[in-house]
DNA sequence: GCTAGCCCCCTTTTT
DNA sequence: GGGGGCTAGC
């Protein structure tokens, strides 16, 4: 077991060589992080003999986990005894490692995962339960306040009490924690947290026997652990962090604070600048030099992070070729945009660009519809990763309903689900009946059932009937389910149920899609199989299940010759010979929905274009649309801000025919001397490139850089709703990036600015006062008709009003 | 108890 | 544009 020679730049090789103690990594894109991760570990197993069982990886991931192992496992590495790392995302961690003590979380082994649609149908129950007012406390939003608590480790005890509020979300989160305790279930934040407090358990007393035991445990379990996408951690992860790595110290943390992407959902950047300060021994090692991307690209990624307000200073460098000019095109809507990136992929396959190396980005999945159809109609293959999720239809959720109360019956929510499902003649009314007896009894559903006959009084003997009956084939499933592989037990129960014969009977297409689906569930419960078998598991529904809820959309992405479709978000961590960046219009990327973005939300759609840009290797093309129909409605689009950022002379702008003839003047505008492959976009009639700054003619496309050092400083989108704009040239019919753009409703809405208009809605407009519109009328340049007292209607262009 | 139709809302999403 | 949740009417 030699380790590899790798060649190893200066500073990868320090981060690999390190051994003891704290070690914080900052990667740029494409710096070759992997590499460095992986011949770290080697060289801890291979060179310094620890035990390969004594080393967790945490990965951002379950597909970066398996690329990782699968890396280590190759001969030239580790070989077989790579198997022993713990490798793994945080979830799937914790998760194995609370199966090994479930008592010390008030959990029994078959305890279940809920996802998203779980936790906010218990949510949903516990504020039912607790009469709260569905309309003043959404769901939604009270889950989203239990999640951020437990992110930052508080349970409802430590809820800090903001607002009036406040007393009944943590009431609701007290009754939520009841409703999973009593399910044996666990919700995400649960996994992390769970191991969090066991480690933290003291010897006071307070504890019982199994949460020392397992702390104690895990204590000792890590001699080194290795922590990816550190920038994307939260507070808890990190507190788990800390834990494990209480007793050695030996905690490396790789990330960059460029690409932190998931502020979002609880991430905290500023882990990095904590981890300097809880370490501060720590070695520091910059890998700065960028292999991936061509010079072009990088420098088109740095224009583009440049003016994030607070970076960890650094600077991303590559000893690449220029490759070729990063294309920026106009085009006239979404279609047009879709038929272009047709024609780009098409030549690119031309020019002998492997499909898999293509990738499509968009901001939202709200855009990918119209791209697929594109792509389909001319048969060009391609995978789509997230969007409407293939575990979250309603369907093969039933299916992991049924099979989770086999596992645990206790499971009220997956009871709740199948009860009347399919239609058995069990209504809301008894089903209610049912949950009420059971809450007040402290019985989970199926304890309910099991005592029929104590609250037989409430319902009447019908309904009594056919739960009797529904218990029955409950308990005939959960004795036949015993000792069969998961996916003889799924046929079984879509069997027994009369799940399938409703859908058989139905005789629609969308039962047909239905079964269909159901039976690709059933070939990724052999999959499982197979791969359990491999690893020498015993296939296990449980454990089918927990990979279910655990694994993500990448997780699934297939090597196969297909083109792919994803957000953006999607694409941390991937790369691509060609990326196509569509949807690049302000209000699209960087994203608003109603409100306003404060300058750190701004600064996040930064980093995330920044990680949009650094997943091409050779050839990035970038486009975006004069007008989109997005969400029922049609918006005019100005090109992204990010678009403006790029340096002049790296890129190229083009414009489709039909982007031309519906917009203002312009021309296809090609240099013909770039490389790359094919020049579809280019007629030869062309005009000298614009470039060099803002002395380009107002009449051209001249907006890649109208304005620069003016974008900079109203960065937070200042420019919105604060009345004409200070950065642009508002004679000019050519838009400018972070111009404002108007949204129409169909008939009587829409927005300017950040102003969502509806009929009847007061504006102001500097001749005719005050007055209300009465219809949005679409077109380049958009218009309102409003009744204006003393002037009657009129009609107006929007930009010329003020709203309010 | 069931279902058709209506209304509302719409980032990003791991796990 | 489209999915999900709720209501009203059968």
């Amino acid at each position: 077991m030699e380790m590899p020679d790798p060649e190893l730049n200066p500073p990868q090789a320090e981060a690999v060589a390190h051994v003891e103690g704290p070690l914080l990594v900052f990667a740029g894109a494409g710096s070759g992080k992997t590499r460095v991760i992986t011949y770290r570990i080697a060289n801890l197993v291979a060179r310094e003999r620890v035990a390969p069982w004594r080393i967790l990886a945490v990965t951002f991931t379950n597909k970066a986990a398996g690329e990782m192992r699968a890396r280590l496992e190759r001969p030239d590495m580790l070989g077989a005894v790579a198997k022993d790392l713990w490798v793994g995302t945080f979830h799937a961690t914790c998760a194995k490692f609370l199966r090994l003590y479930p008592e010390a979380i008030e959990r029994t082994k078959g305890f279940v995962i809920y996802d998203g649609t779980d936790q906010k149908a218990v949510v949903t129950r516990a504020l039912r339960d607790l009469d709260l007012d569905e309309k003043r406390y959404a769901p939604k939003q009270v889950l989203g306040r239990i999640h951020k608590e437990k992110q930052e480790g508080r349970g409802p005890e430590e809820m800090s009490l903001d607002s009036y509020l406040d007393d009944a979300i943590k009431k609701a989160y007290v009754r939520y924690e009841q409703a999973l305790k009593a399910a044996n279930a666990l919700d995400f934040e649960d996994l992390i947290l769970g191991v969090v407090r066991i480690l933290e358990a003291d010897k006071s007393g307070q504890y019982p026997v199994e949460v020392l035991q397992a702390k104690e445990a895990l204590e000792k379990k890590f001699d080194y652990i290795l922590v990816d996408e550190f920038q994307d951690t939260n507070t808890i992860q990190y507190r788990l962090l800390q834990r494990l790595a209480a007793r050695t110290r030996n905690l490396c943390v790789v990330g960059d604070d460029d690409q932190s992407i998931y502020r979002w959902r609880g991430a905290d950047v500023r882990n990095i600048r904590g981890f300097r300060r809880d370490y501060a021994d720590a070695k520091v090692v910059k890998l700065e030099q960028n292999y991936r991307s061509s010079k072009r690209i990088v420098s088109s990624a740095l224009a583009i992070i440049a003016s994030s307000a607070t970076r960890e200073p650094k600077e991303l460098w590559t000893d690449n070729g220029d490759g070729s000019p990063v294309r920026v095109i106009a085009t006239a809507d979404e279609r047009d945009e879709a038929a272009c990136v047709v024609r780009a992929v098409k030549d690119a396959r031309d020019a002998g660009i492997s499909p898999r190396e293509i990738a499509v980005f968009y901001r939202v999945h709200a855009q990918s519809r119209v791209l697929e159809e594109a792509l389909r109609s001319v048969n060009i293959p391609y995978q789509i990763i997230g969007g409407a999720k293939f575990y979250e239809r309603a369907e093969i959720k039933d299916a992991i309903a049924y099979l989770r109360v086999l596992v645990n019956p206790r499971s009220d929510v997956d009871m709740l689900r199948i009860i009347n499902t399919p239609p058995r003649g069990i209504g809301n009314t008894t089903v209610e009946r049912v949950a009420t007896y059971a809450s007040t009894q402290g019985f989970s559903i199926f304890q309910a059932l099991e005592r029929l006959d104590d609250f037989a009084e409430d319902v009447g003997s019908a309904p009594k009937k056919r739960l009797g009956q529904f218990r029955e084939l409950m308990r005939g499933l959960i004795n036949e389910a015993k000792n069969r592989p998961p996916a003889d037990v799924l046929r079984m129960v879509l069997a027994k149920s009369g799940y399938k014969s409703v859908l058989d009977a139905e005789d629609s297409a969308e039962a047909e899609g239905r079964l269909e689906n159901l039976a690709e569930f059933e070939g990724s419960m052999h999959d499982y199989a197979t791969e359990a078998q491999a690893r020498g598991e015993e296939p296990t529904l449980e454990g089918f299940l927990e990979r279910v809820t655990l694994q993500s959309d990448t997780d699934n992405m297939s090597e196969q010759e297909k083109i792919t479709l994803m957000t953006v978000h999607g694409a941390k961590g991937l790369e691509f010979e060609l990326v196509l960046l569509t949807g690049m219009e302000e209000d699209m990327f960087p994203y608003r929905n109603q409100e306003p973005r404060n300058a750190e939300e701004m600064d996040e759609e930064r980093r995330l274009a920044y990680v949009a840009v650094t997943r091409a290797r050779k050839h990035l093309v970038i486009t975006h649309a004069r007008q989109r129909q997005i969400f029922g409605t049609t918006r005019l689009g100005v090109p992204s801000r990010f678009v403006g950022d790029l340096p002049p002379n790296v890129i190229e702008h083009l414009e489709t025919p039909a982007a031309r003839s519906a917009g203002s003047a312009g021309r296809w505008i090609d240099r013909g001397s770039s490389g790359g492959f094919g020049d579809h976009t280019a007629p030869t009639s062309s005009r000298p490139r614009t470039g060099g700054g803002a002395s380009a003619p107002a009449s051209s496309r001249s907006w890649q850089h109208p304005q620069r050092g003016a974008a900079a400083t109203s960065e937070d989108g200042g420019g919105w709703g604060a009345g004409p704009s200070v950065h642009r040239k508002p004679a000019a019919p050519a838009r400018q990036p972070g111009e404002r753009f108007v949204e129409l409703d169909e008939d009587a809405g829409g927005s300017h600015g950040n102003v969502r208009l509806r009929r009847g809605m007061p504006v102001t407009h500097e001749r005719f006062g005050r007055g209300e519109v009465l219809q949005v009328v679409q077109s380049s340049d958009p218009a309102v008709v409003a009744f204006f007292p003393g002037w009657g209607e009129k009609k107006v262009l929007a930009r010329f009003l003020r709203f309010g």
